[in-house]
DNA sequence: CATGTATATACTGTTTGGGGTATATAAAGA
DNA sequence: TCTTTATATACCCCAAACAGTATATACATG
């Protein structure tokens, strides 16, 4: 299995990687969860483990299974080429609804003079890394 | 075809995807930048179509297609989830590369790629078959 | 050792999506 | 009208992927 993108569009392996968000799970713990047959989820975990999305680290019988952050972030940066398209029409509806506020007076407003284009964008890469 | 993951999951689709985002193609051009056979395109054209990723006009024999935001949108929502996840591994790297630096002479430092793991756990292989 | 539990893998059957080829539709132009 | 250009669709074939079932491996514990 080549891409990413390939081992995403299965739903089950999505369902997979949506439990793993909030805490690394057992693979019992996931066939619980998600009520699918244990095999099934098994061979998931492998596919998502070959891919880089999960890794398993052993405790006793048990093999707990957490997320690992390369092939989402390879997936956000296929994505970004479209993101400058997108941002553009979103920002045409804001464009459209500011105009419509002027129209609709607002309670306090505290107008300065000249009020700062307030620039709206890429919000949806990541909010602010720094340390 | 029922999710936009399973529509860019392939090649040829996200070749058509790329091509669009400078600006609207007819099917002939796409065609021909992508050295793809006519149906082949106009099959993937009908798939990104139904699924909302595209849309068409005709010019005269032509039709020309271009982007729509919606499924992309749809796409980064999904990652959303998963995106507090990464940048704290990022972070974390980041902040781990930081203190390094204390202790290297620094030169230059080429951010990104190679995580770098230790952590030798997993046995994926597993002992020949007893008989 | 025998048994129970947890997980992985092997095997089988079935479905589906994509490629290739041929053909249909539609518009433009002679 | 007949021909050329542009695109869509119909049909067939095949590899790959998924589900389901059975079984193998590994560890724990009595």
């Amino acid at each position: 299995m080549e891409s990413v993108f390939e081992i995403i569009a299965e739903p089950n392996r999505r369902a997979i990687l949506s439990l793993l968000v909030s805490s690394q799970q057992s693979v019992g713990e996931i066939e619980r969860q998600l009520r699918m047959p244990q095999p099934t989820v098994s061979k998931h975990l492998r596919v998502l483990r070959e891919a880089g999305f999960v890794e398993s680290t052993v405790d006793a019988q048990r093999r707990l299974y957490r997320l690992k952050p390369e092939p989402f972030q390879e997936v956000d940066s296929w994505l970004a080429q479209f993101r400058r398209f997108w941002s553009a029409h979103v920002d045409a509806l804001e464009r459209h609804l500011d105009r419509m506020d002027q129209f609709t007076p607002a309670k306090s407003t505290p107008t300065k003079s000249t009020p700062a284009k307030k620039k709206t964008k890429e919000r949806t890469t990541r909010p602010k890394p720094r340390t």
